[in-house]
DNA sequence: ATTAAAATATGATATTTATCATAATAAAAG
DNA sequence: CTTTTATTATGATAAATATCATATTTTAAT
């Protein structure tokens, strides 16, 4: 019960992730009152925040954690189509589509993540056109990434993919001490996100441990050569 | 000449395609205002409008024909990203990330283009609300539509996605009165399209004709069964 | 009309990738 | 701590797809 209170009443204006969002270009005046609407939640891994289908009646800014957006496919399996970080908001291209949600977000991490209702964001819309810049240029740039992403599934081969993967996860999502990368995806989840089955990913990833590529142990992956990876990722 | 300035003299106010794009929530001040600093162009069969990296100071409005979207691959071979059509507009992406374009667009048929410039464009982004909406919820809807490709090229197998992207043409596009596809693509184009080799492209064709799916007599593709390649696509 | 070039077609083969089977390891539940 | 379950790993095989070769047809150019 405290600890629920605190979050509560945590302070959009005090929030350095908002910072990284379109949020960024909102005024004083409507963070206070942005700070009023909003609820906080707790994510624990595993849970699913939204489901491919639900109608979602606002936006998800996420503090803390990391979540993946999957999409079933017609025969079963799904597939990820981006995995989505502290500082980044979920549910945009919905609610301006005034569509349901195309896309299922599970979170891979235990996460924080804030939801604030419809009402209050399409206001911004009218009013603030910096906030409508910002959320274009947003959505803007996940298309172009699609685009890229729809380029690679067609033409690279699954090693090709696997690669860039890796060092995708690397750059964005960084390093622990130990070398290892801080996301930590099942195989079955990184043959979800490169589109592959979950056996022809493993056997890759033996190869690559095999050429002194990356050290595998447990779900700990740690990139040892960069450079060759780069290569291999074309 | 004289054709040539028909075509510049063409308004905007009485322009029928601006109707099915973002234009059509411009105001009448706004279109006559439009007429005058837009720029038309034929642009004939194969021509390129754009190329990937270019610097495109604006956007073009599709007054008819068809054009590919195609994104070039690190192996040489190109990808098509998308098909646009009379009453679309192309080049917004770019124009909103203040980027050079990731696409580049060619004619499949002969093409009627208008060019309106970045300075004319963006100023509807300021004053008119209805026009950001639309310009938004179009970029949305690509967006979803590239996830759905994405899972596509992750998930289908060749033959899958061969028929869907048939009956996609079909239903997108429609039929001549022969009854054979309008869009007319080469098998090179069509390979690149669903993600495939040509050899494997012309080789499923020939076998959906001898399953008595489709008819093929030169470019020209009539689909015989609509719900049996339905199901093949699945 | 004739020739050259490009597009389409098909066979043979190699490569890539998926699937099925089963073992080893790790994680979770009792 | 032990049992159960899930994940990771690897081999054997099948299926899908790409590549190379070559023939045929269509289109474009001279």
């Amino acid at each position: 019960m405290y600890n629920k209170n605190i979050i509560l009443m945590s302070k959009c204006e005090q929030c350095i992730v908002r910072e990284f969002s379109s949020l960024k270009a909102l005024t004083k005046q409507e963070l206070v009152q942005l700070s009023d609407c909003k609820t906080s939640h707790i994510v624990k891994k595993g849970e699913i925040i939204f489901k491919e289908g639900d109608t979602v009646n606002g936006i998800y800014c996420i503090k803390d954690g990391v979540c993946k957006l999957i999409k079933l496919s017609a025969n079963g399996k799904d597939h990820i189509v981006k995995l989505v970080t502290k500082g980044e908001l979920l549910g945009q291209r919905s609610m301006i589509s005034e569509e349901p949600v195309n896309l299922s977000a599970v979170a891979l991490d235990d996460m924080q993540v804030c939801f604030i209702p419809k009402s209050e964001v399409m206001g911004y819309f009218d009013k603030n056109n910096k906030f409508s810049m910002n959320v274009m240029k947003t959505i803007c740039g996940d298309l172009k990434e699609a685009d890229d992403q729809m380029v690679n599934l067609a033409q690279k081969t699954v090693k090709e993919r696997l690669a860039e993967t890796l060092l995708y996860l690397h750059d964005t999502f960084g390093t622990n001490e130990d070398a290892s990368l801080k996301v930590q995806l099942s195989r079955d989840d990184l043959a979800s996100m490169i589109g592959t089955a979950t056996e022809s990913c493993i056997r890759l990833l033996s190869d690559f441990k095999k050429l002194g590529l990356i050290e595998l142990s447990g779900k700990k992956i740690v990139l040892l050569d960069l450079s060759k990876l780069k290569k291999l990722a074309e």
